[in-house]
DNA sequence: ACGACCTTCCTATTTATTCG
DNA sequence: CGAATAAATAGGAAGGTCGT
């Protein structure tokens, strides 16, 4: 998993966490059994108290509204270890956010349910993605393993060669190709690091792949 | 080489609809 | 009627294209 869950988890998790000082238990990512809410509890107070970074009131908000939140997650993703992951999740960005919150655009418990249902749709949506991905991979290989090695083979072979490749190109323009496939960079990072016009480093990228594509034929 | 403009994708939020 | 869910919409970022 990411260095974000890492810290994320360390968050929660941490001695200091508002879920640990609000007697959740060391598993920090399991929620209360559901539990009736109080009717006088007033959610915009307790995101306002979050936004000022006092941790009693995500202590609250989560006795109050993790189970419900749980059941929510689970109703998407279906797996219970998932739904508590994703209300584990979706507690650290209530916490992180709970400033940007704005009680004009809708009910403070409305944002928080709405928070939680969409990081358990985007778990769905990229898992769905990986899943097709990953499918996609099983039929494109070939079940003889003696083809199997022969294109790994070949792909070594082809990777050789687009070293071969990238060394034909200009310097600056192999580096736009590195940053931006290699090192994950955007285009306007690859721009402010190399000290070129954003125009510039798009148009080295684009001549630069098809100069890659044409030598690797 | 450059920059404006366009398209696509992703995420967050709101609104509408369904259900108990 | 309120809660849960689905669908629609908005906004922003990234990358590509094209005219200068």
């Amino acid at each position: 998993m990411s260095r974000l869950r890492t810290v994320q988890t360390r968050l929660i998790c941490s001695d200091t966490s508002p879920a640990e000082q609000a007697g959740v238990s060391k598993d920090c990512r399991r929620p209360k059994l559901l539990s009736v809410p109080e009717p006088s509890f007033d959610y915009e107070a307790c995101l306002a108290d979050c936004a000022r970074g006092e941790q009693q009131a995500l202590h609250n908000l989560y006795d109050q509204e993790s189970a419900r939140l749980l059941g929510v997650a689970l109703r998407i993703v279906r797996d219970t270890a998932l739904a508590e992951d994703i209300v584990h999740d979706a507690f650290i960005k209530i916490w992180a956010r709970a400033a940007s919150y704005d009680a004009s655009r809708g009910s403070a418990r409305g944002w928080i349910f709405s928070v939680t249902r969409h990081l358990a749709l985007n778990f769905m949506r990229d898992n769905a993605r990986n899943a097709s991905a990953s499918e996609f991979d099983e039929n494109a290989l070939p079940d003889d393993s003696a083809t199997v090695i022969a294109d790994s083979f070949e792909y070594r072979e082809h990777s050789g060669r687009i070293y071969n490749c990238l060394d034909l190109l200009e310097p600056a323009r192999r580096n736009c190709i590195l940053h931006a496939y290699v090192d994950g960079y955007s285009h306007a990072q690859i721009a402010a690091k190399l000290g070129a016009p954003l125009g510039t480093v798009k148009a080295w990228i684009k001549r630069s792949l098809s100069a890659l594509r044409e030598c690797m034929g």
